[in-house]
DNA sequence: CGGGTTCTTGATTCCCATCAACAGTAGTGG
DNA sequence: CCACTACTGTTGATGGGAATCAAGAACCCG
């Protein structure tokens, strides 16, 4: 966790879609995270409306592409790779409030500025629309909005499940919730079906600390103390597999 | 802080409108948070369709109206008085999630069950609108949809304030975030201004401490500590009385 | 194989929770 | 009006869980 650098786009816009003649037309019609995303509102017919105005953009890992605080130009939505977002106090202390894999929208703010950061993890592909654009779409796209409603909502219980955790549970509970999470959400995207309890998790321990508002260290620990109980079992790098989930959500339930 | 009664209404309603014939045509017309709540966005001359559905509810003081995982029947939007809305661990550990002021709507989520309890601070009036009828709401008012979409992303901003605060902030900071923030809120309602540093809080030191994630003792000692230092006067029952508001900004800007 | 980052583990500290006692405050009914 | 009770808030003493400080170990990548 370095200072972060400055937090410029690596903007290699792979793709500008220029004419309106359809040249792209398949470019949003064959995204992987389509069927997914806040896209699967627009009807075939009209997709090209959506390639005109997105702009695909790759991120590389360790890359800020949203500071906090600064003018909100444009929304996004993660295609590959996993995002942090978060939000820092002066002194540096950092908070995750969320991490942002294939498929999640970014940018909704109704403030002229982004209320939080977001730096790529590993290598990131977003598209990205300005938000000048993005407001056509939504007069002319009324199914688009609900849908944001829908994601906003969404976002909305994750985040009052987080201030629970951030505010009465214990380390262990913690790291127990987040395990818990992270196994749910790598069943859903179509991902290939994380077969037994295997994880692999994208984001160092200093990540999850930050996320769940404890140190590295007590991280560690904990994550050691699990396996000496024999939940989980600690592979290199970033895979971890979970041997007993009964007793993970026990733990994560509320049971110290 | 009791267990919690029946989540039941204390349902008066008292007012169900009945025709179409627009009998209580100024029911909504003359309501005093339709300025400032998602109600606005509906033109004057359609405002007996909102009439038409709204039902107002008294809740009294202490009373739950939402209950965490019931399923979920309806929305609501306060018109007086002040709730909290909270999650709990089965042990009994809860966090407030936040404080619902008039004008607040409630009850956005996607799923089929309350994702939150909620409960009357002081004596609370609700609007309640079922989900079937707000359904046909959104499908012929779009601009509803949107000012729906902005409060959520407001919440959302502030949910992550929260997680921050409740991350990696100290008690120190915690409270003095709190007392800035009521302060804010006291002032935009278009309520009689808040003259000088005066704040009146509805709710209890529990309530406080359920909130920013502490015990009632260290908020209690916190509020003792800044009176000590000048920069609060601790007045009877729930007055507070802000003396330096740069030294808390100090403070909750992230100065342990 | 180095050099740097990330992770783990140990020793110690400290902030806040817990336990406990008491003081206000409010509401009730004699 | 004044006990009487119940609740809420304040303050003190103590303890514990996680942070901090510190040192290696493991891992990654050129």
């Amino acid at each position: 966790m370095s200072d972060m650098p400055s937090c410029q786009f690596e903007s290699r816009p792979r793709r500008i879609v220029i004419g309106s003649g359809g040249v792209q037309a398949d470019f949003c019609t064959n995204c992987s995270v389509r069927p997914t995303s806040v896209c699967s509102v627009i009807e075939p017919s009209d997709i090209s409306r959506l390639a005109e105005v997105a702009v695909e953009t790759i991120v590389s890992p360790g890359r800020g592409f949203i500071e906090e605080g600064a003018p909100a130009t444009d929304f996004f939505n993660v295609t590959s790779g996993t995002v942090k977002l978060f939000k820092a106090l002066p002194d540096g202390r950092r908070q995750i409030t969320g991490f942002a894999a294939p498929g999640h929208f970014l940018g909704l703010a109704v403030s002229d500025s982004y209320a939080f950061g977001a730096e790529a993890i590993d290598t990131v592909r977003v598209c990205r629309f300005s938000r000048e654009k993005m407001g056509e779409l939504l007069d002319d796209f009324p199914k688009l909005e609900r849908r944001l409603l829908e994601e906003a909502s969404n976002e909305l219980v994750a985040a009052q499940n987080q201030m629970l955790l951030l505010g009465r549970k214990t380390a262990r509970e913690r790291v127990a919730s987040f395990l818990l999470d992270q196994m749910q959400a790598g069943l859903l995207p179509g991902q290939p079906p994380p077969s037994g309890g295997r994880l692999h998790l994208p984001m160092t321990r200093g990540d999850i600390a930050d996320y769940l508002g404890l140190t590295i260290e007590t991280v560690s620990r904990t994550l050691s103390w699990m396996r000496g109980q024999g939940m989980i079992e600690v592979g290199k790098g970033y895979a971890i597999t979970i041997v007993s989930m009964a007793k993970l959500e026990v733990l994560a339930a509320g049971n110290g």
